[in-house]
DNA sequence: GTCGAGATTAGAACGTGTTCCTATTATGGA
DNA sequence: TCCATAATAGGAACACGTTCTAATCTCGAC
């Protein structure tokens, strides 16, 4: 019973729960996608839920649990997504590498203000969140290391150390174009530009 | 007269107002070595630093833009012992940047406290304070290519666009990386064989 | 169906970042 | 020197994240 982690789907018993839990979550998203960070607003995404303050905090005890919780879901859906549609195009790892993260980070500029904040939160969190923040990182982790030998003989071999190794890297730098993005220090051009180098640079085969 | 950047020590007028302004980023320095981003309350700032909190707001428009100019005072000096310091030690590129991270990490690490008073700052900030994180950005970046290029021919060269995008990528890895130390999601040993990790895979020379 | 434990509600209350207001003090030009 | 203007002090006030309380509701065990 750790009471400082966030309430996960499972721990929840009832349906009434989950559904609570689905209210606050999609409140959050929809708030954050209107006017980003500042916009989630604990008592508004209580209100928006139709949930009281307290229960909000009983299933999420910060605004970063939440807002990280609400990327953490958004994530997953993404790799389901992505393991699910098959092959990807492209030759090389790096090509491959690229096009998962051009198409991810296109999905997150389609909505800034959603991506402000939860980018936000991200980086905001500290170590009461590393639950759900591993979280973060393996779906990116596994996206991109799926990426990197997909259609090739590897394709269901475990990654190596290496290769594992270079997918933390780029979701490093990846996170921190996101971030100059999401405080426009640079353009989303400038991004993907900046992105797409970093990948040339680590997977050169 | 931009009303929403700090003000720098150049546009201070008299002696009073730079003594001002040191006392304040001196009060940061000692509040967040002491407690943390937390422990520096504004208030408290004000206090220490002998100033009314209107003031300290007229110097500093928020907490962030405070910390962030802390950060950026502290990497100024940084840079100025660094290239002060003459040759690096290192036969390639690659020994001298992780020199160079390395001195640079391990002194942050020293100030746990500090650092990530100052590291979750720089992360929090927004586009408001995207001119005080322009300096931080421009001392890595000439802190590292200066290692790049250290003791060889190209000493006093400009750095070719490829070494300045090798910079940056090292400096994203170099902030999530301190962001991982910082928030206790992973070891001063962790942070440092990553950084290793990536420095190796972007310059093999 | 009844009971009791835990979940939920509604809202007050607190801390800290931020803003605002008024009185007082410095500062620089006539 | 004296005045106009800006800078500063001191502190009240407000916003939002977070905590707490008391009352009510829900639901599984019996």
């Amino acid at each position: 019973m750790s009471t400082t982690n966030s309430l996960t789907v499972d721990e929840l018993g009832s349906a009434a729960q989950r559904e609570r839990r689905k209210r606050i979550l999609d409140a959050t998203f929809e708030l954050a996608s209107d006017g980003g960070f500042d916009a989630v607003q604990m008592r508004a995404v209580a209100d928006k839920a139709e949930v009281a303050l307290g229960t909000l905090y009983r299933y999420f005890p910060s605004k970063i649990h939440l807002l990280v919780s609400a990327l953490a879901r958004e994530f997953d859906r993404n790799e389901t997504m992505i393991t699910q549609m098959g092959e990807i195009p492209g030759d090389t790892a790096a090509e491959r590498v690229i096009f998962i993260m051009k198409r991810t980070t296109r999905g997150l500029q389609g909505d800034p203000q959603l991506t402000e904040a939860l980018t936000r939160a991200f980086m905001f969190a500290d170590s009461s969140v590393a639950a759900e923040i591993h979280a973060v990182g393996m779906s990116l982790t596994t996206m991109l290391t799926h990426a990197m030998y997909s259609g090739t003989p590897a394709e269901h071999a475990e990654p190596t150390a290496e290769d594992i190794a270079i997918a933390r890297v780029i979701g490093d730098v990846w996170l921190s174009a996101l971030m100059a993005w999401v405080t426009g220090r640079s353009t989303a051009a400038e991004t993907a530009a900046h992105l797409e180098t970093a990948v040339g640079l680590l997977l050169r085969d």
